[in-house]
DNA sequence: ATGATAACCTTAATTATTTAGGTAGTCAAT
DNA sequence: ATTGACTACCTAAATAATTAAGGTTATCAT
């Protein structure tokens, strides 16, 4: 069992964040070793669970998705939280569910058509036992949806 | 150039969606195609741009990213806008940028290695021309992050 | 020194993907 | 009703990618 990642780790990490179906023999080429031991490398990455999966991405624009929107919700009494994040859970248009700090007890990020599909979502939102309050913000424009993770400022991580 | 989805387009992409590097064999069994065809849909999904592309996703807890937290700015004077999102955009620690309607001109979703690293990005921003307030979530715990498109939902696109 | 381990390499075997060529169905124009 | 142009699919063959096998070297604790 390895436990630090050298520099060839973090680029294979990063190569796969931004190109994840990203051949070997491609990542060979760019980090100076043959393709088995790539495999390799990859495998032990997928294995210590530092890779947890791969996506594809897709076009919410595309798919008419207009509005994306962030809502804050206020779910009163802790003994609702179960209750509402797996209402939450089942709508496919909520693309995230957090528990957070601050005012409110929690936060989506939701996807919706169009400002009709989003409105009717809110409502259900707000029909939800223990919901009091809610907040949204739409988004206008989105400038940076990148990389997840700066692999190379894990510095408990890097040899 | 075709137009419209069929359900097997819909399979195909709600599979890639979850798999990102799932083989074209897995899933030419999982529709009942040919390992052609599937080859075939999916370059043209590609080409069609409804696919922008693949990810590997990282799992933030086993880097030591501990916080993760959403930061509403208020910035003033519309002529301020471009360089905030330059600057955002140069920040590994923040993940998404975005404007957004209501109170706040935008909303920046980050990650940090721990309060300490938040704190200095926090006043960082702060310190960026035109930033007048801001407001921070820190997320407590994650529900839901899979499907980014219902897909099915498409239904200007779907035959 | 010795043995265990890890990381790498090359070559060969296996598996995945693409290419080539052909069939059937749809549909608009003759 | 036929023709021609598409499209989507198939199978079989060729090519390319991945994994397996076996060997070398370096490190490090015994």
């Amino acid at each position: 069992m390895s436990h630090l990642l050298d520099e060839t780790d973090i680029a294979i990490l990063n190569h796969l964040q931004e190109h994840g179906r990203a051949q070997r023999n491609t990542i060979a080429e760019i980090v100076n070793l043959s393709v088995p031991s790539v495999s390799e490398r990859m495998k032990k990455l997928e294995e210590r669970g530092l890779i947890e999966g791969y996506k594809a991405i897709l076009n919410s624009k595309k798919f008419h998705f207009d509005i994306t929107a962030f809502i804050f919700v206020q779910v009163d009494g802790s003994e609702n939280y179960a209750n509402f994040v797996d209402k939450a859970s089942e709508e496919v248009e909520v693309l995230e569910c957090h528990s957070i700090t601050g005012d409110g007890s929690h936060f989506l990020k939701v996807r919706t058509k169009n400002t009709g599909s989003f409105e009717a979502l809110l409502s259900k939102i707000q029909s939800w036992e223990g919901v009091s309050k809610t907040r949204s913000n739409l988004v206008l424009s989105s400038f940076k949806e990148t990389r997840q993770i700066p692999v190379e400022h894990a510095t408990e991580l890097i040899k």
